[in-house]
DNA sequence: TTTCGTGTGTAGCTTTTGCTACAGAGGGGC
DNA sequence: GCCCCTCTGTAGCAAAAGCTACACACGAAA
């Protein structure tokens, strides 16, 4: 169980920076702090969305998921991190399109739609966060439409290790995580894992990728 | 050979309908207009954003190259349209990720960079218009990422049939463009229509698809 | 009419990916 | 130690999709 949320832990965060230098509280304007102690879906599809959500502590896991059953994850939000697709429903009026699990010992703002959509016709800042958080979100995305159609889905494992393994030595993820991620299921990526190990580009442990060899890795990331 | 474009055209677009509520005149705000007499690669991958392209008359093509050199066909723009990937580029000074074809006779609108974002800090309806342009084009994306991982390809081009048939009765495309929509071959776009055929859900013609049973088809657009 | 370019029909093979099924390995709690 | 749960390793088959290769059809231009 964490401690409470601290004004101070709200002030190191660029997104309030940016909204306190509009002479403005969060809280007073009407944000709320909520938070989750343990692991929890706090979003279905088809919710309506109460407002902007951003990250204080903790993080947020955004996921589809497949008729069949299997788990996409879209994205992750971390301390700092304003969730883009709610801001979408804000302005679109629309029902959240996703489910969202909370990480143990998550805090997270609410900034009330009305609210949001008043400080953003007034306020410079709130107008560049949104537009540049949208406008990130899409190159993502578009960039991610296009590893599909290009890449197999050997290179965009390799790709994918490559850039979440901090200091490109080695991924702390379990293989079931890593096929969510890439929307594919665990024998495939274990496959392909059982390949790179062959190859002595990685090593395996449980739960965790290591990289031996990253040279090798991002080519096995480019096309073909 | 198209006539030129009359200011009368210009005022039928919402998009400076918008814009000239603000009481400004886009093109003494420093619009310019481009004429395309035919089809032409008018931006490649890598060039640099000049300023937010209004499409006023004609047709745009965004499309993507695979390293194998197949083209996908990101979206088209049509007449009041505004190219997202561009107004992106303009606030992440980034450069242009895509290519962009004129089709026949096509005049565009084009609002410089430093001109667009001034617009933008002061005009509420180019705020609302940038904010709802991002908005719509984040849920298409989503939506693909997610179709791609839930549905094969056989769903995915019945539900793009009937989508894109007018009035859900044919549709005007030669099968290379369906596939180039797709991300997929020629081939095995015609395999999976000669299939349709066979149920006769639809019939093809040369360039044109004929939607003969509108349920039959959007059942295969389910999953599975 | 012939020719040529583009669009379509089709077959067969290969590769990639998914699905089922099971065995073993490691670690925490009892 | 033992149990149980999760994570991993592996095999084998099935389905999906891509690639190569060719034949034919249609229409426009010469």
């Amino acid at each position: 169980m964490g401690e409470p949320v601290a004004t101070r832990e709200l002030e190191k965060l660029d997104v309030f920076r940016d909204l306190s230098a509009t002479g403005r509280n969060m809280l007073e304007c009407g944000m709320q702090l909520h938070h989750f102690d343990e692991l929890k879906t706090i979003i279905n599809k088809g919710n309506s969305v109460s407002g902007a959500y951003v990250v204080v502590r903790g993080r947020l896991r955004v996921y589809s998921i497949s008729p069949s059953g299997n788990e996409a994850t879209l994205y992750f939000l971390n301390p700092g991190d304003i969730c883009i697709l709610a801001l979408n429903c804000i302005f679109n009026n629309m029902d959240y399109p996703a489910w969202v699990q909370s990480e143990p010992d998550t805090s997270v703002g609410v900034i009330p739609s009305l609210t949001y959509r008043t400080l953003f016709q007034t306020e410079p800042s709130i107008q560049n966060l949104t537009v540049h958080a949208l406008s990130v979100l899409v190159f993502r995305l578009m960039e991610e439409l296009e590893e599909i159609h290009a890449l197999n889905l050997n290179a965009r494992l390799a790709k994918f290790i490559l850039m979440r393994s901090e200091g490109g030595k080695e991924l702390r993820m379990t293989q079931s995580e890593l096929a969510s991620h890439l929307g594919s299921t665990r024998e495939v990526v274990a496959k392909l894992l059982r390949r790179m190990v062959a190859d002595k580009v990685i090593r395996t442990l449980r739960g965790v990728i290591v990289v031996e060899h990253p040279e090798a890795l991002a080519k096995q990331a480019m096309p073909q």
